[in-house]
DNA sequence: TAGGTTTCCGCCTGTGGGTCGAAAACCTCC
DNA sequence: GGAGGTTTTCGACCCACAGGCGGAAACCTA
């Protein structure tokens, strides 16, 4: 579960209370229950440390089967990248919190590379299609959504560039409005939404394309 | 387990020998064994069908958790893509046979579904990473793997294209040889061969990529 | 040698992202 | 009410690269 906070990508994790690796970090999730979907329990267990409906996206990563992940038993772990748009400051338990994918603390079983994993999922997506919706609040200028971009991937990119791969994609409309300046002062910043808040996939990518017509 | 055969992308399937859809054609699997790994499994069931020596390429699809995908029991299923060059043709048993992925028959499960969602991985991987590799022989001509380009993606491929940007990316390398022309004559074929034989991503499609130093 | 076939290669073009700088629109302070 | 500072926006230019085309190259048969 990550999100962009304090201009940094951070990891929903919470402290263990069983062995093995108790106190160690690790992030959310559990048993799958008889009958039950992937993408249910998931959601399931994610509801005992968060708002679920504050999630804006989730997606299955892969399921991990390495025998030696955890040290007492065989067990398998499908493991999923949810997203929370970075308007909104969960409530969470005492023993839960973020962390600054950068900044891992040590962490239980191979929960590290599952972090990683989905920070690397998120990068990737951020290229080729229109998931930067889940990261962002419901309306927001090129200058904010800049920030989530730069926390998320981890380098800097170009206002200009982003608004207009963005606009020409056709992913993102202007609302109309405008956003007050600062103290500072400077021009008033249009304000903009993500067409949709559903997954799309940009088909521009596909190198080797099909001749026209 | 995809190959390019007789010019078509083709899936290999086998009847089902027990119910549920007995007879009914079904990709190759099984059931996981204790402690063993989801990639050793799925080598191991695929063992019993054909030699996995000649498997090229194969990576993890997604884990399956409808609880009415099989109408006895619930049961996930973790899906694979396998994909084998185009010049070997592997043994297979009685009951197993490769049918075209544009025209399956009526599968088991959800295993049609299964197969279409291997055959858009590795569309989309063909633009992107080296994955033609796995589909090709070791040694060919441009023409040669431009057929195998256009059975797989379903639509034409110039070959001048193909070439060029294969080549600019350092997939390929001419391996000097030439091919022999066939009876109507024509000027001999430069052969290449696949640089690397494991998957590798092309980075130049990270969009809002980081600025240049 | 003429005509056919297949492959190869260079040229041109269009698209789209990278970069830069100037204009626009606001502020505060003197 | 200017002057100067700040932030956003927009246009202009560049360049890399894929798509498309046509001709040259290299082979065949008749």
């Amino acid at each position: 579960m990550l999100q962009v906070r304090e201009r940094r990508l951070q990891a929903l994790l919470w402290q263990r209370a069983r062995e093995p690796f108790l106190g160690a970090w690790s992030a959310p999730g559990g048993y799958l229950d008889p009958g039950e979907t992937l993408e249910r329990s998931i959601r399931r267990h994610l509801a005992e440390k968060v708002d679920v409906r504050e999630l804006a996206h989730l997606e299955q990563l892969e399921t991990r089967s390495d025998p030696d992940r955890n040290p007492l038993e065989w067990e398998l772990a499908t493991t999923y990248l949810g997203l929370v748009p970075a308007d909104v400051d969960p409530v969470v338990p005492e023993d839960t919190r973020w962390h600054p994918v950068s900044r891992l603390p040590e962490l239980a079983f191979d929960h590290r590379a599952i972090v990683l994993a989905g920070r690397d999922r998120l990068r990737a997506k951020l290229s080729y299609t229109n998931i930067g919706f889940a990261l962002a609040p419901p309306v927001f200028t090129i200058s904010e959504l800049r920030e989530l971009y730069v926390a998320a991937l981890g380098h800097e990119v170009s206002a200009t560039n982003l608004q207009r791969v963005l606009l020409r994609r056709g992913e993102l409309e202007p609302t109309g409005e405008r956003r007050e300046p600062g103290r500072a002062g400077g021009r008033p910043a249009a304000c903009y939404r993500f067409r949709s808040r559903r997954l799309e996939i940009t088909d521009q990518f596909a190198v080797l394309r099909p001749p026209e017509r």
